[in-house]
DNA sequence: CTTGACCTTCCCATGATGGGAAGCCCTATC
DNA sequence: GATAGGGCTTCCCATCATGGGAAGGTCAAG
């Protein structure tokens, strides 16, 4: 399997799979005579692994790791429910933070009339006033 | 003012300041016989307005309509809350997609014992299982 | 007159992704 | 067998906002 075939096979583009085995995420893929990457259906579902993982938002280092546990028989599931949580940690967080910000704006743009007046209440606090 | 007293002014690093008149998001600053920057009241004003709009989330392209629309006398209001209610959709968006993500894996690590076994569902649902 | 803190510009890195160019390879069609 | 087109290769560049750091000039205090 090429790595175009490879691509539509995981939902992972050819760009990141290349990406992807540049940063050592992923082994580097065998050859053809060619010089063509060959995949094989392990290697689909290794893609198709960082797939999902991105899918949640997982960073890639993070990935790396969860890799290395889905490959080692002997791991405690421990290990990767703290890793899930603390990225779901760090999620809320980047949510709360997020959510600061929509209340706060919601808030000015309430009490700005919106129309075609220049009195903007948005502005004015942005403004420092 | 040299940069380093503006920055601690506004709140904007001494780098970001270079960087914001680099791209053009705030005029070039006056500059003294030693080539060194100079800046007032105003400035240290439009740099606080660029601190409070970023700390909202907006992205710079945004801030630099709205501080055009901060200096516009004959600006509509409308116009800036539509860019605010704009990026609440955006900051929407990604929080919608972020709590999707979370919850999934709140979901999955609940199902996970997380001991020393290694049987996990977050890695079988990973692993397309 | 030296020292240390500040300023200048320039380059590099982040994280994950896409775009695009130049050039090689493979297959199908004529 | 030649040619066309699509897929593959590598390499460089861009994003977005930010920080780090080096090399060198400047300023103020001791």
């Amino acid at each position: 399997m090429n790595i175009g075939e490879a691509a539509s096979a995981s939902g992972v583009s050819a760009k990141m799979i290349r990406y992807y085995e540049s940063i050592g995420l992923i082994p580097e893929a065998a050859r053809t005579e060619a010089g063509y990457r060959s995949y094989g259906t392990r290697e689909v579902q290794i893609l198709r692994f960082v797939r999902r993982a991105r899918d949640l938002g997982f960073p890639v280092a993070t990935i790396q790791e969860l890799l290395g546990l889905w490959g080692d028989k002997a791991r405690h599931s421990s290990d990767v429910k703290r890793l899930a949580m603390d990225h779901v940690a760090a999620l809320e967080q980047k949510i709360t933070g997020m959510q600061a910000m929509a209340d706060t704006l919601r808030h000015l743009a309430e009490a700005c009339c919106g129309d075609d007046r220049p009195d903007c209440p948005i502005l004015q606090d942005l403004g420092g006033a």
